[in-house]
DNA sequence: ATTGACTCCCAAAACGTTTTGGAATAGAAT
DNA sequence: ATTCTATTCCAAAACGTTTTGGGAGTCAAT
C-alpha cells in the first residue's frame, strides 16, 4: 500500500507528530530533521492522503459545479467555456472542482442538499439563475458559500457577477433601430430565467428610447438550443408579415435562426438582421459572422471560482457584486457597422 | 455543527457501533433499536460525514476527469456532451465527478499523479487519446484503474470505447467519391491524436477503394476549432487549383469551412462539398446542414463511466473493448443524399 | 543552585465512520 | 446445574492526518 507518515516516521526514528511538522516546514523542528524528513519522504514517494486531510481539517478544498441542463443531447459550449474558467481558477488555487450534471428540479435541489449536508465540496458556483431560485435560496438559508453568475428575485443578499445584459440589449436594440428596422422579433429566454427578463426588458427599452415599440406577436420564446432558434424563426418567417430583424437572446438561437433565414432564401446581413448574445466562439466564424454583445464567459468563470475560494478561506471580499459591461460586437449578420 | 453518529447515540442511549450498524439494517441489532435509530436520525437530520466513510472504506466513490484542452476560448460542445454522458451516469452509479482541465503536457501528467497517489479518485475517464499517450501508460504502469474513449499505439492492453473512424471515413471517401469528386482536400486533426490517424487512413483507403488517390497537396492539419477549419478552408480555396470537396476531421472544422467557402461566394452543397466528422447538434442545424459521420458521444460517455465504475469495483467486465459502427447522415453540405 | 529562555521533540486526542471480536443475557436443552 | 444457542449489544481499533499541550535537555544569566 502507500506509504503514510507512519511509515516515514518510523524510517528516520521520529514520531509522526514530527514527520508532519517537518512536511510542513514548522520552526520546532530542527533544520536537519526538516531536511532528512523531505528526503526520506520524497525517496518513499510519499503523497499525502487527501482524504485524511480533509477529515483533520474539516473542509474538502472541493468546490461543487452542478450543471443545470436537460437531456442526452446537451452540448453548449457555453458551458464548456465556463467550467474552463472554473475549473483553470481553482486548480490554480489548489481546489478540485466536482461536477454534477442535472435538470433544474426537485432532484437537483436534492443533490445540493446533499452534497451541503455531507461535506462533499466547501461551496458552489451557481450558474444560470432563475426569478425564483431555490438553489439559492436554499444555500442562503443554510448560509452554505456560493456565488452565482447571474442575479435574482429572491430577497437574500449574496455575492454574484453578471452581465448587465439589460444594457446590452439596449444597445442592441438601437443599433437596429439606427440601421432602421421597425418591424424587429425577439427571440426570448425560457421565462424562468433572470436574463431572460433583463434582455427582454433592455431591448423593449431600447427600442422606445428610439421611438419605436416591441410588437407582442413579434415576441417568442426559445429554449436556447440552436434547434429551437431554428424551428421559431421558421415560424416568424412563415407568418403573413415577417419582421425584417431578428434578435435572439443567445448566439445558439441566432445561429439557428440564420440557417432558417437561409433556408428562407434571404440572404443574412442584407434582407434580413440576425443578432445573438454572448460572443461564442461560433459565431465570429459563422457565415455571416454574427452581431452579438460580448460576455466574457471564461473570465467570469475565473472570477465567480476566485469569489468562492475567497469567500470559503474567510477572506473578506472587496466586492460582493460585480456588473459587467456589455459590448456590442458588430458583424455582418445585421449588415456590419 | 452537524450531527454526527455519536450525536445519534447519545440521544438513544446506544453506542456508536450499534447506531451505525442500525442504520445500515444489520440483523444483529433488534427491530425495534433499528426503527428507533431510524426515526432519531431522521429528526436530527443526520447525513453520514462522506469524507469519513472515505477514509474509512479507502475509497473515494469518485472518478476523475482531466479536460485536456487549450487556452481560455475552448468552447467545444463535444465536451460538454461528453461530460453530461459520464456524469449522468456517475450520479445514477452513486458516484461523483472530479473535473480538471490541462492542456496536454507535463503539468497535466503531474495531476494525474497527484490524484493517484494522494486518493482523490477511484479512477480515470480518459479522452482524445493519442498515439504515444504518457496518461495511459503511467496509469497502466501504476494499475490505476481507467477507461479511455479512443485507443493508442501504447503496448499495453486497457479497456476503452471507440468508433471505428477508420471506417467511417471511408464512408465518406466512398460517398464524396461516388458524387463524382476527384479532387478532394482533407482537413485532418493535429498528429498527435490518435483518432487523426484512423481518419486520414481510412479517407486515404476509401478513395483508393474507387481509384482516386489522396493528393498530399491537399491534406492538411487543422486544430479542431472552427476557427482553424476556416482558416485552413481559406488557404485551400484561395490556392490555384482549389478542391472540389472538403472533408474536415471534425465537425467544428467543417462548419468553420462551409463559412470560409460562403465568403468566397461559393454555395456549399452545389459548387463545392464539405463534410464533417462528429454530428454534434450543431451539425444538423447549420446552413446547409453538415453531412457527418454519427458519433454517439453521449452513450460513449455512459458506456465509458459505467465500465470504469465496474472496474473499480472489481466486477469482472464482459468485454473491454468495444468498438462502434459508424453511420454515415447525408445532408446537403455535399449535395444531399 | 535556581531560574528563564530556547531548541527539539512527541504522546495523545481529534476528525466521523466501519469493522472486529467478543460480552452479556435469556431461554432451551441436556 | 450445566451447556448450548440466539439475540442484542458494544469497546476498541482502524483509516491517515493535524493540533494540542506539554517534556526534556542545554546553556546562560542570576
Amino acid at each position: 500500500m502507500a506509504v503514510t507518515l507512519k511509515d516515514i516516521a518510523k524510517k528516520v526514528g521520529k514520531s509522526v507528530t514530527t514527520v508532519s511538522r517537518a512536511l510542513h516546514g514548522y520552526d520546532d523542528v530542527s533544520p536537519e530533521t526538516i531536511a532528512l524528513v523531505r528526503k526520506v519522504a520524497d525517496e518513499m514517494g510519499y503523497t499525502p492522503n487527501i482524504i485524511a486531510q480533509r477529515l483533520q481539517k474539516q473542509r474538502t478544498d472541493t468546490i461543487g459545479f452542478i450543471l443545470p441542463t436537460f437531456g442526452p443531447r446537451f452540448s453548449d459550449p457555453f458551458f464548456s467555456e465556463f467550467i474552463a474558467g472554473i475549473g483553470n481558477k481553482a486548480a490554480k488555487l489548489g481546489y478540485d472542482m466536482l461536477v454534477s450534471v442535472h435538470p433544474p428540479g426537485e432532484e437537483e435541489l436534492k443533490t445540493y442538499r446533499r452534497k451541503v449536508q455531507s461535506y462533499s465540496v466547501d461551496g458552489f458556483v451557481i450558474v444560470r439563475t432563475r426569478c425564483q431560485d431555490p438553489r439559492i435560496e436554499y444555500l442562503c438559508q443554510t448560509d452554505f458559500p456560493f456565488v452565482a453568475f447571474g442575479r435574482t428575485e429572491n430577497s437574500c443578499d449574496f455575492p454574484y457577477v453578471d452581465e448587465d445584459s439589460e444594457h446590452g440589449m439596449r444597445l442592441m436594440a438601437h443599433h437596429l433601430a439606427d440601421k432602421g428596422h421597425q418591424r424587429i422579433a425577439f427571440i426570448g429566454a425560457p421565462e424562468g430565467l433572470m436574463f431572460a427578463h433583463y434582455r427582454l426588458d433592455g431591448f423593449r427599452k431600447g427600442l422606445e428610447e428610439k421611438g419605436l415599440s416591441l410588437d407582442y406577436e413579434l415576441i417568442i420564446t426559445g429554449d436556447l438550443t440552436q434547434r429551437d432558434g431554428y424551428r421559431q424563426a421558421l415560424a416568424l418567417l412563415d407568418s403573413a408579415n415577417p419582421p425584417t430583424a431578428i434578435a435572439a437572446s443567445n448566439d445558439l438561437m441566432a445561429l439557428g435562426a440564420i440557417s432558417a433565414a437561409q433556408k428562407h432564401g434571404l440572404v443574412v446581413g442584407k434582407d434580413i438582421a440576425i443578432t445573438g448574445f454572448d460572443n461564442i466562439p461560433l459565431a465570429e466564424h459563422s457565415h455571416p459572422p454574427l452581431t452579438t454583445i460580448h460576455q466574457p464567459i471564461y473570465q467570469i468563470g475565473n472570477m465567480v471560482c476566485e469569489m468562492l475560494i475567497d469567500l470559503v478561506q474567510g477572506k473578506s471580499i472587496e466586492t460582493h457584486h460585480t456588473l459587467l459591461e456589455p459590448k456590442l460586437v458588430i458583424r455582418e449578420s445585421c449588415g456590419g457597422n
